[in-house]
Order: C-alpha cells, then sequence, then structure tokens
DNA sequence: TTGAATGCAAATCGTTTGCATCTCA
DNA sequence: TGAGATGCAAACGATTTGCATTCAA
C-alpha cells in the first residue's frame, strides 16, 4: 500500500492542505525509509519534479509540527528528518554511514528511573538514543 | 581543585600548546559543568578577555579531536560542548531548558543487544541518549 | 474568494578559512 | 628558530525570510 492512498486523509488529520510538493516529501520518506536531510530530500525530487529547496525546508517544518516527521541527529553535519512512525532508533556506521533501524527500546523502564532519582524532574516523556559501530563491510 | 592546576599536563598529554585561549576555554567548562555552545563560551569570556570566535570553534576542534571535550545534541539550534568526564547523559527541560547530568547508564547492555540482533553490525562501540521531560519548576 | 502555500531571490546566521602576525616549546 | 596558534576579515553553506504569484478549499 502506497502512502499516497492515505495522503488526503493525513493532510486532512494534520490541518494542512493538499498540495503536490507535500504529497512529493511524504512520499519519498515513506519509499527511502531512511533518515533525510533537507538537500537530499529536495536533491532526489528535483530529478523529475518542480520543487524548490525552501519549499522543502517548509514542508518539513510543518510535518514536524504536525507531528508526521522527527528530527534525527546522527551526528551528521546537518539534521535528518524521517517519519515519525512507530517508536525506533538507529545503528550508524561511522565508516559508510550505513544506518540500520533498530526496534527494540528498553528505555522505558530507564526513563522512570532518570525521574525518580532526579530531584528536578518528575516526569521524563522524551528520549534519544542512537547507536554508532562500524558495520560488517566496513570492517572486513 | 581547579583545572587550571592539571591545565599544563592536559595539554601535555594531549599533543597542545598551553596557551591563554585554551586555558579559558577549558576553565569556563568545568567552572559552568553544562554543555556550552561556541557562542556561550565566546560571549562570557569575552567579558573579561580577548578572545575571538574563531579561536573558540578551533580550540573545541582540537579538543573535541583530543578527546577532551564531548559534542551534545540535546535538541538546540546549535551544538554545544562539554568536558569529556565521566560517562554520562542529560535530562533537559523542554520548557526552560534547565539541563541535569543523569550517570546512570544502562545501555551497556543493550547495546550487545543491538549488536547481536543485527546482521550488519557486530560491533557497537558508542551511543547518545539523552532524555526530555519538563522540570519540576515549570510544572507547578 | 481567500488565506495558505509556492517559487525565486535576497538575507541571515553559525561555522570555517586565508593570511599576516604572534607565541609556545 | 620554527611549527603551531591567534586575530581579523572574508568566505561559505545551511536555513530562513520577504514578496509577488499561484492554488487548494
Amino acid at each position: 500500500m502506497k502512502i499516497t492512498h492515505d495522503f488526503k486523509k493525513i493532510m486532512h488529520d494534520a490541518n494542512l492542505k493538499c498540495t503536490a510538493p507535500r504529497e512529493l516529501v511524504i512520499a519519498l520518506l515513506y519509499e527511502k525509509h531512511l533518515p533525510l536531510s533537507a538537500q537530499d530530500i529536495f536533491e532526489q525530487l528535483k530529478k523529475k519534479n518542480t520543487i524548490d529547496l525552501a519549499t522543502v525546508y517548509r514542508t518539513l517544518a510543518s510535518f514536524e509540527k504536525a507531528g508526521l516527521v522527527k528530527r534525527i541527529d546522527l551526528r551528521t553535519d546537518t539534521v535528518l528528518y524521517e517519519l515519525n512512525t512507530l517508536h525506533h532508533h538507529h545503528i550508524v556506521c561511522t565508516h559508510c554511514g550505513r544506518v540500520e533501524d533498530f526496534d527494540l527500546c528498553e528505555v522505558d523502564r530507564l526513563m522512570k528511573k532518570v525521574a525518580s532519582q532526579s530531584s528536578h524532574f518528575n516526569v521524563v516523556s522524551e528520549h534519544t538514543l542512537e547507536f554508532f559501530g562500524v558495520c560488517t563491510a566496513c570492517t572486513s
């Protein structure tokens, strides 16, 4: 099932107008299933479409505000975005940049511990967790 | 004990020359004990000293390469730096920006799990882990 | 019809770099 | 003395913004 089937509903639920650029961006994020930078998205899309880099930035900003995408920091020079689907984290190869998803997250338990230990925080609502290593392809 | 006592040794071990800007930067990071941006450091130091913003950037870069400081991403608009002391993480108030250290880290176990589950990574050497919530001062 | 979204260009801001000068080792 | 570090100014690159035009609702 392509994301575009749901596009109208998604936009409507997010109180955003259905526009060509928005559909292009969301479809690309869905297709690639990887954290992408605004530049990445722009480069990919402009091959076959008319789209402006500023529009990509504005689109990502409104998507983020609507909770449709999430900013990811993988120690790259620029911020990356990915669809805000199921909670997951990443393993990044520090050598070639390969990114793999990592679904297992046991941080919830840890978050409760954080809250109970801290004198200034009672509730910890979010966390970032990313792993870095060297992938098998780069090791051999 | 002030860090400046050890400054010469630290610089020597890191193969870096002892200079006034470097001592200022390292002393400030030690004193504040908080993640600071290059701009932060520059603003603080220029009140009482002659220092250039470019020097701050270069100092942080050489410190990072030498393993003296660590880049921290707390979802702020710019990257922050702190002394690379004992392994720890942070809890950040998403309302006022307050930062608290969090020493407990049980991610080592998780890292092994990550490595064993992944088909492309055998070794996971590093991780980032930050918590976000609203602090008690902002809740009340 | 109208407010929001787009494209284009210019502005902004954090960061980096070139270069002459200075300073530590 | 010589390599590396600094200060200053200019360059750079990612991101943002102003504005006229277009478009979805």
